[in-house]
DNA sequence: ATTATAACTTGCAAAATGCAAGTGAATAAA
DNA sequence: TTTATTCACTTGCATTTTGCAAGTTATAAT
């Protein structure tokens, strides 16, 4: 009965109907929250895998938003939790394909960002912004690999 | 003296302060909320321009958010609007080059959504999304000097 | 001169957010 | 083997942001 019930939960879709079809909505609807988006971050750049890790980000989860926002991925189909081997507290959450998909398109956010944020940190990550500018979808599927490892990719990259 | 507060209106700064300078909460917290994308969409496919435009949209914006959203985008340099020499009542808002850079970011969201929105409108200009999946650079030149000149670009794509 | 339109404001109820303080299950320490 | 701690959330509640509906003000059209 009880595993009925998580399976269900885990099988659960977005019922909440789109406002529309467009793309640019539906992007936004599934991932174009701004605290969603930070934790695709989290996990893409620092490897964060956990609760506990996104919380720490330095913009600071409120802890139920936090919690709201990774259902949201979950029903969403970004993220897949999974149970931590070594340690039956933790929930790992990982990037589907779908989640995966998303690099391009952070990569180009990401380009803008650093041409008009003076203070941006992307500064610390010049090569890889060198090489998102060349050719973001062959980065981008270089970084896949690793992420989908579970790796970070930041400390790959620092300056 | 009323012409001084219009100089210092179109000034403004966005003066609230950054929650970090990691690029994807920069790039969020200029152009990333809901709304204000939504605008961007419109202007670049549809070739809005005017307040009255905006809120025909099929998403419907609230009128409060839509002004505010208007303003926010203009402080962030993002929209830059202009008075219309044939109407007095109206404002066109228009993208600056700072907006009009983000045309390869907001086509690779159409292309995560193309692939993952079974009925996305995207279904409607394949030609485009493909020319995107191709080489986004690419088109998103082409796309910004249409966008420069006012003109939406969707009617030139439908299949 | 009157009416209509465009671009906003304002007021207020409803929803979403942000803390602070739990809760419960699993691990670590005494 | 208790006891304390950690981890992943909930819950309650004050504050903030939304979403309507209903103005307001400045053109424009009749």
């Amino acid at each position: 009965m009880q595993v009925v019930s998580i399976f269900l939960m885990s099988m659960k879709k977005s019922n909440k109907e789109l406002r529309s079809h467009c793309p640019v909505n539906f992007g936004l609807e599934a991932f174009g929250d701004r605290w969603a988006l930070l934790i695709l971050r989290d996990i893409i750049f620092r490897g964060k895998k956990t609760y506990g890790e996104f919380l720490r980000s330095e913009e600071g989860f409120a802890t139920n938003i936090l919690a709201s926002r990774l259902e949201h991925l979950v029903n969403e189909g970004i993220l897949r939790p999974e149970g931590d081997e070594s340690d039956g507290r933790k929930r790992i959450y990982l990037l589907t394909e779908k989640g995966l998909d998303l690099i391009p398109m952070i990569f180009e956010m990401i380009l803008w960002s650093s041409k008009y944020d003076n203070d941006s940190e992307a500064k610390q990550i010049v090569r890889l912004v060198e090489l998102i500018r060349k050719d973001n979808r062959s980065v981008s599927e270089v970084v896949r690999e690793k992420v989908s490892r579970g790796e970070g990719i930041v400390k790959d990259y620092l300056n």
